[in-house]
DNA sequence: TATTGTTATACTCTATAACTATA
DNA sequence: TATAGTTATAGAGTATAACAATA
């Protein structure tokens, strides 16, 4: 080795690795993913959002929400609501069965990033804001989307 | 949103597939995974690197490598001898098209990373040093691989 | 026409088990 | 029997194009 180690991009795909196992881990036998986590977590807050906002929040393509509702429909977890004001438009909405799932895989998250404060301390802050200046390359970027 | 902002796990994904994007800009029309990249930064580091070694490093199950090393074959970029010692290993060794390849490669990937030193300065050790941290998750936990 | 959700397709990645050849 | 590489398979994820319903 000794090349790759120094690098962003080998680090960082180590280190989501862990991230996702450890949260797997608290999750344990909930059966949901991360991307369902996440669809609960945003819908929650907001109440009218859209398949094609969830799709660019979740960084995901637009087709992929699909299945993913379709798994919490099947549940029980949550719902699509046709739009009145433009019927093109479905609204997603917990259940309650989904918003008291939610409340736990809440608690579960916050044990894992309690974990993740532990080990980082202060320079977790840091991490994350220089993370999530990362995030602004694609701004610069001359466009276009995932290429692999 | 909200909730997951502040998160690590999101914002880790977010950060991850803004550094991919960027560097596959730079790999532009080379054809190159970054996993390709990987294989052969770690073949030419380490001529006797088996391909169970490999799988290590990069994290992948050992059946991933097998598409991979043909791909670099069939290009003629890699080439997989059987070991004398023991015959069961294959020692992975670049051919003179795959070390100039990787040459260019690493120009290509060394503008991706200077563009990172840039935007991040001198919080990018900070955050190289606590993803590497984050890489030690896995060793707390109770073992076992990813879970999906 | 343009957009939302959907279907369909192809490719990649992941995880696992089982096979072969060696040891 | 154990290990390295391989094959095979099933399940997710990703990327695209195209369709129906609606605007």
């Amino acid at each position: 080795m000794g090349y790759l180690e120094g690098t962003i991009g080998y680090t960082i795909r180590r280190a989501q690795l862990a991230v996702f196992q450890d949260i797997y881990r608290e999750f344990g036998d909930t059966r949901i993913t991360l991307t369902q986590f996440s669809v609960m977590a945003v819908a929650a807050d907001n109440p009218e959002v859209t398949q094609a906002e969830l799709a660019e929040v979740l960084a995901v393509e637009r087709p992929r929400i699909v299945p993913i509702l379709n798994a919490l429909e099947a549940r029980g977890l949550a719902k699509r609501l046709v739009c009145d004001i433009d019927r093109r438009n479905r609204r997603i909405v917990l259940t309650v069965e989904g918003l008291a799932l939610l409340q736990d895989l809440k608690r579960r998250f916050a044990v894992h990033e309690a974990r993740l404060d532990q080990m980082l301390g202060v320079s977790k802050r840091a991490m994350l804001l220089a993370l999530q200046e990362l995030g602004g390359l694609s701004a610069q970027a001359g466009s276009a989307g995932n290429r692999r």
